[in-house]
DNA sequence: GCAGGTTTGTGACAAATGTTACACAGCGGG
DNA sequence: CCCGCTGTGTAACATTTGTCACAAACCTGC
């Protein structure tokens, strides 16, 4: 944890996942940001909190959490290298708090813009600017997604449609998940989701073991 | 219905509704932007629709639903004079299409500004690229308290939001609703919106009539 | 290999929501 | 005034999801 400077590595970072950036952008971010690593299981963001910086995710993985005042919470998306929290960007510039939670899901780095920089940087360079809205498109694209999943879909939908996106991001069809983590993730109870495992294992869709779930579909 | 050239006309409703913009943006978008004229209960857009202009609302209302493959629609939220729809930017910068539909609910004017003119608006004009992000964010936190609502909340629960919703849009205690449309707009069916609105008015929430609902909260 | 923790399986039941079926009330047009 | 339409009320039942209780399987450290 902590923060480091190091200003080669975040031009090295910066190369690897947002080459379309300009070089010009990326120079100035090496110098003007600052790398902070985070974690497993560390939150990087917490509900209520104000932000002073955004972030944008060189390494490791993150999941964005919705939260209520009971301290329920439900997942959204999951970042990865190259995506930026959109929230932070949008409370950023406008000093807005938000209910929401991220948690590093492994051992994680991300670049801190401050916001000071955000106007100079969407005026300045055009790689940035198109990178904020795409951004905000596909946040929005994802968050309509989890609209339609719990609007129109049942449990036993919502679990395959979690599973999938679970495996689009780990890319592998052999999920490290236990069913508490899933019905925590989907605000539901873990027997529910057991109860439909089994039921999606008897019909050839998934195998199930301790602590593993393989998609077969 | 029907496109409607008045160079003087778009002016003025701009000047009323968009106060915020500089002149010069006002007579940018009087000259290039035509007003567009819907009906009530038309469709400003359809599911899988190609945008070729983003919308600004300038009289009237439109209700933003999400649709999935089968039809069945879920009422987001709704817009008014001054507002945008973020989705027609976000498509329309990227030309892309959404699952989403827009439909008025009183007769209403919209401007349409052409996809060509976004990026000279957006790196010329300071109050434009100011209003498309606070566009984005607040749609944004409007589409994450439909997912709270959906995902913590009960129906009897989001029954009471959708109420107040509806009351702060209206700016009247006394809604002109049938049972059949909250269902709709919810994704539930009518016969337990009666019984859930029934409990409410014996527990003193809510006076029921035909097509109108009071709000006593 | 055994103790103790964690993970999973499962039955019984409760609660919420959806479905079916039907009665009836209010309202407007002829 | 009566017919027919739309909207509402309500009972009975099905289905889905949540909760409680408990057992078994598995894993790890000793």
């Amino acid at each position: 944890m902590g923060i480091t400077i190091q200003h080669s590595g975040v031009q090295q970072l910066l190369e690897l996942h947002f080459g379309q950036f300009e070089p010009d952008l990326i120079s100035k971010l090496a110098e003007h940001c600052v790398i902070r690593d985070f974690e497993a299981n560390q939150q990087l963001m917490r509900p209520g909190q104000y932000f002073k910086s955004t972030m944008l995710i060189v390494e490791g993985g993150v999941k964005i959490y919705r939260e209520d005042q009971e301290g329920n919470e439900f997942f959204m998306y999951q970042l990865g290298p190259g995506d930026a929290c959109a929230l932070s960007m949008i409370c950023a510039t406008r000093k807005e708090q938000s209910q929401i939670s991220a948690k590093a899901i492994e051992p994680t780095k991300a670049l801190l813009v401050p916001i000071a920089l955000m106007d100079e940087l969407m005026t300045g360079y055009k790689t940035w600017y198109y990178f904020v809205l795409e951004t905000y498109r596909s946040r929005f694209e994802e968050l309509l997604e989890v609209v339609d999943s719990i609007a129109f879909k049942s449990m036993d939908e919502r679990i395959e449609f979690y599973l999938k996106n679970q495996r689009k991001l780990s890319h592998n069809d052999e999920l490290a998940l236990t069913h508490q983590q899933i019905a925590t993730d989907m605000n539901s109870s873990r027997e529910v989701v057991s109860r439909l495992l089994k039921k999606m294992e008897q019909r050839g869709m998934v195998r199930l073991g301790r602590n593993t779930i393989t998609i077969l579909f």
